[in-house]
RNA sequence: GGCCUUGUGGUCAAGCGGUUAAGACGGAGCCCUCUCAAGGCUCAAUCCCGGGUUCGAUUCCCGGCAGGGUCACCA
């Protein structure tokens, strides 16, 4: 068989250049020893996953800690998955996790010296070198059709052979010349197939930069790696691809592992230097007490817009995620608490071999505790983005008071008490935690556990005394005067030496007044609740608790 | 089903031949306290099962079992 004039039928292509010269245009990076270069590849659907956050964090924590590059390439090969739009959602919401992309598509950067990074765009160089394959006898093109495929996987499940295009079932792979030509004579459409050297009898031993040792077959599928549009598949482009843009290293989730025998084959065929290769387990969610892989059709939650419209604090997403990316984390923070996340030494040897399930308690945690260490000055700031984004009216129109805010989260925070508190968990529930202090959002429920009589007593009592001027202990002390005048201990030990004797103790009474005041049994300190609400609003909720 | 892979408390996990088997989240309790948080202290809870190898296995080997992934002209 004339191999050449074969692929110059099939590749008629009259724009490609010899190999060399693509050799030539992407020559070696000049970067220190040691440096990674690492990528983020998605399809552009648009839809980004916290699994995508996941292993992109690995690709740029390895590639900023070793001085090397961190590019995004967008593989566009598939059309069916476009969505406009894609790649700019794609570069907002890894900037507001706070990773950033050192060149590729959409990036504005003198290092984009490796593009394009649309893989579409790139078909010539695919082309040409699928051109130089079928050259070689080293691949060639299948005229079969989907239904034919359907039917000789559905006989292959049936007698319990391996599927695929492989050995005897390869039926284009043996072609004639005049076969070929005919078909092609007759328009029929086409797909490069791999000629596979490869047998599954031979183990091959691969070493994987998170999982270790892996034992593999050779690949033996005469996979398709050019599409009857003419474009390449996956597998194809990623050899190409991640050898002319000398990527170092290629984490990608482990459901590539299956495939890994076609790019180790894919390699070898295309004489390119194999990369490392670092497959990271996935994010795993309980679902109807099954344990499964997060998906992006089942669970919308899990995008990341779910977690900014919840106004989790980015940098605790991305802490959260380091917890479960380098375990080893969590033990650095705390002997380093006012580091940034940044400077701990991230190491691939160190990522968790396992799925991990997903914790929104430990995220909660640590957005928690991360928002804890924000001044009211940048709490403000933070929850006013999230309001004027997501926000009701109210909200948006109360954040306009920015001096009253600040006050309200002073307190909130615990901010210049002794102990920081921690309420805000995200911008949501922290905004939500505001509300009593407007009275158009302030929505009492009176559950009082006293009677009409003494619940009103109390709060005459109170509205009689109360100085807005006071400092704490002269409020509480006065607490106490209302409390002793409505038959309660004032004091906590005497309730508690003799509860017969009193209606509760002052801590009931704080409890009748903080109703009244803020609404429900539980806030914040009640003095400074009442300082900041001024004493006209405070007496008259003061008034409006009273039980007619 | 074939192939690959994983298996330490409820969750994330250190440990990798001899340990009282770390720590964190969550849970329970106590202290503090005007309530709630926060904080401090304490407690409960784990080596998938069965065989080996070994003086000794959570750690090594084999076999089960269970979980996950994958078997496309999708990535």
């Amino acid at each position: 068989m004339d191999y050449i004039k074969l692929a110059n039928a099939l590749i008629p292509d009259n724009n490609l250049l010899p190999l060399e010269e693509y050799e030539k245009a992407y020559p070696e990076r000049q970067l220190e020893k040691g440096a990674e270069v690492t990528r983020l590849a998605p399809s552009p659907t648009g839809f980004i996953h916290l699994g995508n956050l996941y292993s992109a964090l690995a690709d740029e924590r390895i590639a900023h800690t070793t001085g090397g590059i961190f590019y995004l390439r967008i593989e566009d090969t598939d059309l069916k998955r476009k969505v406009d739009g894609a790649v700019e959602s794609v570069i907002r919401s890894l900037n507001y996790f706070g990773l950033n992309f050192d060149e590729g598509a959409e990036i504005d950067s003198p290092l984009n010296k490796y593009g394009p990074y649309y893989q579409r765009r790139r078909a010539s160089i695919y082309r040409a070198y699928v051109k130089n394959l079928i050259e070689r006898g080293l691949a060639y093109p299948c005229f079969c059709t989907e239904d034919r495929l359907n039917a000789v996987r559905e006989q292959q499940t049936a007698s319990k052979e391996i599927t695929g295009y492989y050995g005897k079932y390869a039926r284009c792979r043996n072609l004639s010349e005049k076969e070929i030509y005919e078909n092609l004579q007759d328009g029929k459409p086409f797909v490069i197939r791999l000629k596979s050297q490869g047998d599954t009898q031979n183990k091959i031993t691969f070493k994987d930069a998170i999982k270790g040792d892996i034992t593999v077959t050779e690949n033996d599928q005469d996979v398709v790696i050019l599409k009857s549009d003419g474009i390449p598949t996956y597998h194809f482009a990623h050899a190409v691809d991640d050898h002319f843009m000398h990527t170092t290293l290629v984490i990608r989730g482990e459901e590539w592992l299956s495939s890994l025998p076609i790019h180790l084959e894919l390699f070898k065929v295309l004489g390119f230097k194999l990369p490392k290769y670092g497959h990271t387990c996935s994010l795993m969610k309980v679902d109807n007490g099954v344990k499964r892989k997060l998906s992006k059709r089942k669970d919308p939650e899990l995008s990341l817009d779910y977690y900014r419209s919840a106004g989790y604090y980015p940098k605790a997403v991305v802490k959260y995620l380091m917890t479960i990316l380098n375990s080893n984390f969590e033990e650095w923070e705390r002997k380093n608490p006012q580091s940034d996340y940044r400077e701990f030494k991230f190491s691939i040897g160190k990522m968790g071999k396992s799925g991990a399930l997903f914790d929104i308690d430990k995220l909660n945690d640590i957005s928690k505790a991360e928002l804890a260490t924000l001044s009211a000055e940048e709490t403000y700031e933070f929850l006013l983005g999230w309001v004027n984004e997501f926000g009701t009216e109210k909200d948006r129109q109360h954040f306009t008071r920015k001096e009253y805010i600040i006050k309200i989260l002073n307190l909130i925070c615990g901010i210049g008490g002794k102990k920081r508190r921690k309420d805000i968990v995200r911008a949501e529930t922290g905004v939500r935690l505001m509300d009593y202090f407007f009275d158009d959002t302030f929505a009492p429920e009176y559950g009082y556990r006293f009677d009409g009589a003494t619940v009103n007593s109390v709060l005459e009592g109170f509205s009689a005394l109360y100085d807005e001027n006071d400092d704490n202990s002269a409020w509480f002390a006065k607490v106490k005067q209302v409390a002793s005048g409505n038959g309660f201990a004032a004091e906590m030990s005497d309730y508690k030496a003799n509860p017969e004797a009193y209606k509760g103790s002052v801590a009931d009474v704080a409890e009748i007044l903080r109703i009244a005041v803020a609404g429900t049994p539980n806030s914040p300190d009640l003095c400074t609740v009442m300082g900041i609400l001024g004493r006209v609003r405070t007496i008259e909720r003061l008034n409006a608790g009273k039980i007619i």
